[in-house]
DNA sequence: TCTACAAGTTAACCTTGGCTAAAATACTGT
DNA sequence: ACAGTATTTTAGCCAAGGTTAACTTGTAGA
């Protein structure tokens, strides 16, 4: 409960409470229509759905790829998380087609797995260079980047890539 | 189940595959050590369960200073769910000493829920301004908004908010 | 070989956040 | 005043994601 506390809420922000107003229209900033209201939430609820199998698939793609098999022991510690989990979880991965796996053995993605693990691979890591170029820190970066990217839309990706690719132009 | 299809995955980002490495050292990126990526996933879990409790004091928030009063009626249709789940959501808020209020009556923020109201409304504000800033349409920014504003860190907001600054700047 | 220990699974439990259907309460117009 | 409608609550259901504890299976060493 320690080191998730950055995301501190009390006694953050409080300093500059006023410049949050770059443009005029902020204060009594009407709110949306109700149905385009409530289309911004289901988006949020849609995205919770699968965000935890998009990180499992791409856990196991890294593991099997940087260890060349990807156990559940493996899958617990780096989640953070019990085995019992893992296993729970593994069995609706398999139930929706995106792993395999004997019992007992390694896992396996389908390639069904294999290819969500792909994009999520490449979203997770187009996020994670924005924040960089950004000048986030490595440590920050990493943290935001892993429940940032399951809310970024195509149109905010394409964005963040070219002003990644436009900062490093920059630089050099 | 139509609208939120803009995160798309399938067919999206087939095009550009290869220009995510604008840097040398993103093929075979190696692992983050465990502990520390266990830690990235705690952060997540963490944001997961504060983030209904934040979208609901600042909807009541809202509510009331744009209507006057915060009803259950509005704040289903604003969120696109039925007023049994609100008002078991409501039954938590109370417990939490976020929200008060008699039965059958409109709702009000405690001390505590409004701090974390005013919290919630000025990061929500700094990443949709942010997205806007950088150049996302302001559809998909409040979209992308509603979710991303749960995994930003403080360190994050702040360069953000920067940024947002001196675009503003270079506009004027 | 067989025994210990590591790894994986299963069972039983919990909370959150959805739902529908039914009951209770409040409000409004005649 | 009261009938009818709108709002709110309650009850009962479900799936996801977490836990611990107990059990099963696999593997490596003496
Ligand atoms: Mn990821
Ligand atoms: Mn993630
Ligand atoms: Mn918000
Ligand atoms: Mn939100």
């Amino acid at each position: 409960m320690l080191p998730y506390e950055h995301f501190g809420y009390i006694g953050a922000m409080t300093d500059s409470p006023n410049d949050v107003t770059p443009d005029r229209l902020c204060k009594a900033d009407a709110l949306p229509p109700s149905d385009q209201h409530a289309q911004q939430y289901a988006a949020v609820r849609n995205a919770h759905e699968t965000e935890l199998l998009e990180d499992y698939v791409e856990l196991i793609a890294d593991l099997l790829e940087h260890q060349g098999e990807a156990r559940s022991t493996d899958i617990a510690a780096r989640m953070g998380v019990s085995q019992a989990t893992v296993s729970k979880t593994v069995t609706r991965l398999k139930s929706l087609g995106l792993v395999s796996s004997k019992p007992y053995r390694s896992l396996f993605l389908t390639e069904k797995g294999e290819a969500m693990a792909a994009m999520s691979h490449q979203r997770h890591a187009i996020v994670l260079q924005f924040l960089r170029a950004l000048g986030v820190s490595d440590r920050t970066a990493r943290i935001d980047a892993e429940g940032m990217e399951h809310h970024v839309s195509q149109e905010t990706l394409e964005i963040m890539q070219r002003y990644t690719r436009e900062q490093g132009r920059r630089d050099a």
